[in-house]
This record gives structure tokens, sequence and C-alpha cells, in this order.
DNA sequence: CTGAAAGCGCTTACAG
DNA sequence: CTGAAAGCGCTTACAG
């Protein structure tokens, strides 16, 4: 059996013997008279009818699938920002495109250019941008004939010259306010696991971090930074390597929490103790790290807002003509991954 | 300023000075004079000229956009087989539009439904269906349209009543192949920490478990099954109910990772260890489990090949008339969440 | 309220 | 190889 064509709405307004105007008007629920009105639904339902969701939005009804580009689904953080923003727009009645750069930035490019050609009428861009002019100016080519068009387009994370609506955890704060916490820990030797330089949020972070530190006359030998993947393994491989160097440091403060969950576990494999031997903290909050052992250390942002709030940036009208910048605190939470110095 | 209209392909031709048919069979790398081509390109590169998916799709060419529906991307459990089928889509050029129906059926419907409109090339459904004629019926009339018009359907998880490509984690072996060695532990008392009813993979896991039970004459006392939403608050709150119903189970098998990790938590949280006071597996062996303490015992699936080969199903032309089954071998891994009885 | 018709932006036979 | 034209399946002024 040769797959048949698909349904029209001619194959309707005939079966239900009106004009394609009058069964397109009744499908859509404007004034019909009810008479002709039960006669298309009827028609439709026994057809089987799908609307062509291309010609309806090639024929200028708006289209109803946002588009979302994320470094990784498979990353805790990304899959909690993304829950937020597809319980967004599951209340919104919007159907989600997710894209997964597996941060390839050359890739990420390649998607806002079929996300345009989709012609979604959102955006979002779920993730650090890159500090890299090459990229910079590529998307920038990419976003600025969309936004011309009418694309809205919401961030969340810093893209330095990214003129669009952004929520922004505020990594820089965070770190810092980390850096505090630590230090009345009794801490004065650090070590960091930090992703890659490119990364705005690296930058942040660090920069928070370190900056805070210094406040205290605290400083962080350029040794005990170790620069690695923002993933899990990135994070066991940069704790393998610390300890290599033979560093002194009596926490470690990796850029994020599935990087300290890395570095937990290589901990463990040597045989070191967290906290007793070392502390660890993190940066996130992503769910499961309430139920490591111990508890992982880390400053909590909201994730799931992050995500919905960048949804409702990009769904609502941006009356006015600048860009909207949504800061979202973070906030640390000790657990207990970290300790006091000499307890 | 106004958002101009988007750049069409009669801008190309124009710039170009040559007709829409050239325009287009230039963008399309087919045959087209070199001096001709080299214009059309440079006029669409100058416009930033992006051609309309929908007037594409509608004119006939293929759409590059496959749906995929899960239960919740936040799971990690699905955001693993989603990383699978990304990876593979992303080789393949190809764009995903992934759904989360945070496991309400109705919304399941709606998703197909929307993908339907959208012509998708392909579906995916990922995650265990529900056993609930009604349900069954109304995707089944989703469906069957969409795959007489051509649609290529693909699930991961059994469907009762779907005759479409499957991808099949074997479940009950697995459970079975878990309860042989839990029993080879010594283990004679069990409970189960069981998901809704309703879902296959439910029927399937606990089927298995208890059958081998029974082979080797040890008995699932109902008291000793709890049911509650596959999440990890769904296995706290199992496990907390299963020992205020003073279960004097000696392990405990939790129907997914995700509830173990519930679980665990639960008995920390009432100051029970595990395994000394009781032994703890689950199902799956997401990511994560390998890194908890102690970490767990499991049966594990290749997660990311799921969604792989899901996909590839969907992509690959089914030349025979019937439907193809892919299993999918899960093995026990035993590690520290279990101890032998008695020591 | 209803219908005939134009038009959305492409692709692809069909001629040349 | 190139171009004029039809057609994909809808929506929406425009008449009636």
């Amino acid at each position: 059996m040769q797959p048949r064509a698909h349904v029209t709405l001619e194959d309707v307004a005939r079966a239900a013997d009106v004009s394609l105007a009058t069964a397109s008007r009744a499908l859509n629920g404007m004034r019909v008279t009810p008479q002709l009105r039960d006669r298309v639904l009827a028609a439709a339902e026994k057809l089987a009818y799908t609307p062509n969701a291309h010609a309806r939005a090639l024929a200028g009804a708006s289209h109803r699938t946002v588009g979302v580009i994320c470094h990784d689904v498979t990353d805790p953080y990304f899959a909690a920002v993304a829950g937020g923003v597809m319980r967004v727009a599951g209340a919104n009645d919007l159907l989600v495109m997710l894209a997964s750069t597996f941060r390839d930035p050359e890739r990420e490019i390649a998607y806002v250019s079929m996300l345009r050609a989709e012609r979604a009428p959102a955006i979002l861009l779920i993730g650090s941008g890159f500090e890299d002019a090459r990229w910079e100016r590529a998307l920038e080519a990419e976003l600025k004939p969309y936004l011309d068009g009418g694309g809205r387009v919401a961030v969340v994370s810093r893209h330095r010259s990214l003129k669009v609506d952004s929520v922004l955890p505020e990594n820089r704060a965070g770190a810092a306010a980390m850096a505090r916490a630590l230090l009345d820990l009794g801490h004065r030797r650090f070590a960091v696991l930090s992703g890659p330089r490119a990364l705005t949020t690296v930058a942040d972070r660090l920069g928070g971090f370190r900056e805070e530190l210094a406040k205290a006359g605290v400083g962080l030998d350029p040794a005990d930074i170790v620069e690695a993947p923002f993933t899990r393994d990135g994070g066991y491989g940069a704790m393998t390597e610390l300890l290599a160097r033979g560093s002194t440091a009596t926490c470690v403060f990796a850029l994020t929490d599935v990087m300290a969950i890395g570095a937990c576990a290589a901990l463990r494999d040597q045989g070191l103790s967290v906290p007793n031997d070392i502390s660890v903290a993190g940066f996130d909050d992503i769910p499961i790290v309430r139920d490591l052992t111990p508890p992982l250390t880390t400053v909590a942002l909201p994730l799931q807002s992050l995500g919905e709030k960048a949804m409702e940036l990009a769904l609502t009208e941006n009356s006015g003509r600048r860009r909207r910048l949504l800061r979202m605190g973070g906030e640390v939470v000790l657990r207990g991954s970290t300790a006091k110095v000499g307890s």
C-alpha cells in the first residue's frame, strides 16, 4: 500500500460541502454558522485531518514552534534550565525545537541558521558565550537579520557583544560570595578547577573568586588553577592533575558542580577524604549534589527559573527599544563537602 | 525601525539578475553555469538570505526536522537517551524538535498531533507506553494517518499495541538477572520500589524480578511493594513508607536508578547505612550512579545507544513490511550499594 | 456569514 | 543550462 497523500483542507471542505474559506474559519474558531461548523468539524474528525503547519506559516498564521540551543542536553545544568523553558513553552502551547551543539561553536551558528529558516518566532541561547571575536561576528551576522525580521532572541548567561534580552546568573557575585564563605571557614590556600577560558562564565566565576580572595590578601597560584572541559571527566582529570602537581591547597573550587563531582571521584580513587583531607565546592546546585556523600557545598542558582524567565522574556513584547537584563542571584549553600580548617 | 520583511529568493534572483529557478538551483547545488552560480551566491551572502523552510517544505523539498517526545528532559535517563538521538541527528544534519510531556498522556497525544502538523519526517517516542486502552486508541488514531502519509515512527521501550519499529531494552530479562544476582548474595527477603503500574516498563521489570524470585521459591509480599512516581522524590517517599510499614526486607530493588537515589537519601536521613543495614539496587545505570557513595548496583542499559538506534531506525528505510524490533540487553553491575547477607 | 481569489516563498516538471 | 509557470496547502482581505 502506497502512502496516500495527506488529507488537505480541500478534502475537508469538499466532504462538508463548504468553501475552503469556511472550512478554514470553522477549524480556527472564527464566526461560522453552527450548522456549517459542525459539518466541517465532523468531516475533519472523520478524515483525521491535521492542518499543514508549513502552509499555515507560509500563509501568514503565526508559527508556534520556538527554538532553543544549548550546549549539551545530557548535562544536568542544561537539562534543568531546558526543563524550565519547556514548562513555560508547554503552558503556552508552544513546541520547542531543542538543539545540542555539543560545545561546537560552528554548530551553534548552523543551528541559528536552521532556526531562522524555520521562521521560529523566538530563539533561546542557553549557555555561556565564547569570547572569540570571529565567532561573535558570525553569530551576530545570523542574529541580526533574524531580529530585523521580527524574531525574538533571549539568552541565558553572558554574551559579550550580543544586544539581546538576557537572563544573567550572577556568576561574579556568586563566586565572590563563595570565596568569602570559604575564607570564613579558615581556608587560605585554594585551587580552582576551571573550564575553558574562552567561556564568559569561566571568566566571570574565576574573576569573582580571585578578586574576593585578593581583597583578603590571599593569592591564587597559577599552578593551582587547572583548566579542563566543563564535564565530569574534565573535573576528574583536572583534580588528578592538581594532585600530581603536589598542590598544597586545602580547598578546591570547581567552577561547576559537574566538574566538582568528577573531582570528588578522583579524590576518592586516590584514597583521599572529602572534606577531611580536602574541601570541595562547586557552582550551580544541580539537583543531584544534595544526594552525594558528602553533599556538595555550592552556589545555588535557580536553574529552572533561569529557563522560565528566558522563555518569558522571549514571549513577552519588548516595548522599549533597549535590551532587558534580568539578573538572577546565586546563594552559597554550605554542605558537607567543605570543612573548617583545623577542625 | 519597523521589522523589514524577510529577504526572499526573489530578492536574491533580482540582485543576481537571474530567474527564480536559476537562483533556486544555484543555492541547492544543482547544475548552473559557474558564472551565474557565483552571482547568486554572492547576492545571497550580501543579503543574508536564508530560505524559508516552510515554503521549501510546502514546495516538496524534504523537511529536515524530526520530532522527539519524551517524558521529562530533566530526568537523567531521558537526557542520556535524548543525547544519543541528538548525536545521530546532528551527524545527519537534522534538527530535533524535543517535547517533554511531563508524564501527561494527553499532552503526549497533543505533541504527536503538532509534530504531524509540522510534517516531521520522523517521530520518536522515548519512554514507556501506558497500559491504558483509551490512551492507546487515541495515540494510534494520531499515528495511523501519520504513518499512512509516509511518516516514520520509532519508539524506545514497549508500547503494547503500537506496530512500529522499536528499540526494546530487555527490562524483563534484566530484572530477572538482577534477582538472580541478589539471590546469589544471599538475600531472601526483598522489597520493590515501583513506578506507576500503568507503565509497561514497570510491568516488565516487576514481572521479571518477581518471576525469577519465584523460581527460587522466594515470594514477594504485597506489603513490600510500594508504588510511587518515577522520580527521586518518589523513591524517597516510597522508601520512607516502606520503613514506616516495618518491612524486614534486607534488599530493596528500585525499578529505576532515579528512584534508588531517592531511596538512599531516605535511608541516610533515617540514619540507616547502605549496604550495612540494607542493600539497594536500581535499574538503568544513569551516569551519576557511579559517583554515589556507595556506588549503586544496577542493571546497565546502553542509554545513549538506545537513542542512537531509535534515530537510526527512523532514518533508515524499512524495506520489509513488518516492524523491526531491536532488543538491547542490560547487564547487572554489582557495586557497593549491595552486600552479601550476613557479611 | 460565505465564497472566489490572491498571495505566502519556494521547487520542479515542462519547454526552449 | 535557463526561464516561465504551475502548484504545494493554507489564510485573509475583498466582495457579496
